[in-house]
DNA sequence: TGTACATCAGTGAACGCGCGTTCACTGATGTAC
DNA sequence: TGTACATCAGTGAACGCGCGTTCACTGATGTAC
């Protein structure tokens, strides 16, 4: 290897040694925000609290935000990629009707397990969060919704649904996947209950938008 | 008027003097509480902040409420009685199927509209609020969805109904009607719109559970 | 009715504490040559 | 490769502020006789 391919290499490995701290302690402020909220809010986050869990001095934490609530907009953000990645599965998983309840639900329980705080975030956050970070997440779930009313639109029978019904029924399922997902969070223990209660409620929901169809 | 039959309701009447005043006081607390925390949460409520707004010095707080949290769990026990006046209105004027949707409706969104603070403080705590503070709401509503549950067994179409199937559909009832409370808040402008695409929701989940009873 | 005493909602000073934010700084990492 | 300089994540002192809570108090309201 000779000293030209190499120098972009070493410099490349150098470069990022220090962008690649910066990261992680980036990913460690929000990490730490997403615990010490847990419990109660955002707006009761203090900055002085973040930087103690993180190990860092408070006065660091303005080289990664500009405020508490530009570190909660970064988290609507991020726990919105958590909720786009388990949408993406719930597609892939979804062929036909029979398997759409059982799939999808199966995938919210995995999902929720493995991004507790991303889902627990949304669901507080939408209520109780500052208003900017309140705005953002509805914004984002109203865009969420509107996804799966297209996807609603591929389904069979669906092909007589006005737009209108077709964004109530996703935004039924949205209400009640959320639902689901903060009974998974406050009870994990019981997942299996739920799941299947979570089913059942689903199954309810789609027979009374299929049935609605021929009204 | 003689002196004897005077003398006891001066007595009272000088007794609550000094009670109501301390009951309007307490009320003013109250209040204050509910018109500070709304747009945050319980969770970032300072009692100097309740004080100031209330007109009185820090300290006298303790005269009424041993703590924040005390005061959380009184403005549960109060938001829930406003509630439960809505499910009672709701009984008296739902006789049969094609009213009930409308008038059950009708009836959250005069309620909501006459007390918003209080929906919105149980909308809100309930995921975000101090630990007691959450853990009471859910249990009131628990309460809530079993009553319901019992209303809906009285329903004509419901006799072969399950009790966990009377509990689900309960919960679906209490879940959408809590996401409509928050629209209702969220953009009064906009009830009547709100109201439209509720009661069709509503009438929606009922066609899937009057379907789902045949399955 | 008048007087002497009790009650208690609200006062105001004081406390130690954690808060967000400012500022000049340090020293390891990275760059230019 | 070696040296001189630049960058910038993290430091630490300092600030004024609002916080919850303590305590001894005041004085209007209420009670007993």
């Amino acid at each position: 290897m000779s000293v030209n391919t190499r120098a972009p290499l070493q410099w490349s490995v150098v470069t990022t040694t220090r962008i690649e701290q910066k990261e992680r302690t980036r990913r460690a402020i929000l990490d730490a925000a997403l615990a010490l909220c847990e419990g109660s809010s955002l707006v009761a986050l203090s900055l002085r609290a973040v930087a103690k869990e993180v190990g860092i001095v408070p006065t660091a934490f303005y080289r990664h935000f500009d405020s508490i609530e530009a570190l909660g907009l970064a988290l609507v953000e991020e726990s919105f990629t958590s909720l786009r990645a388990m949408l993406r599965d719930v597609r892939r998983g979804a062929p036909a009707y029979g398997d759409i309840v059982d799939s999808s639900v199966e995938v919210l329980r995995e999902h929720v397990a493995g991004s507790p705080r991303h889902f627990a975030f949304i669901a507080r956050e939408r209520a109780a969060g500052p208003p900017s970070v309140r705005a953002e997440i509805r914004h984002q779930i109203s865009l969420v919704e509107r996804e799966l009313a297209t996807d609603l639109a591929l389904l069979p029978g669906t092909d007589k649904w006005s737009s209108e019904d077709l964004r109530m029924v996703s935004g039924l399922i949205v209400t009640a996947m959320v639902a689901t997902a903060e009974e998974l969070i406050e009870r994990p223990s019981e997942a299996a209950e739920i799941s299947r209660i979570a089913r059942r409620r689903l199954l309810m929901v789609l027979i009374g938008a299929l049935q609605w169809e021929s009204h």
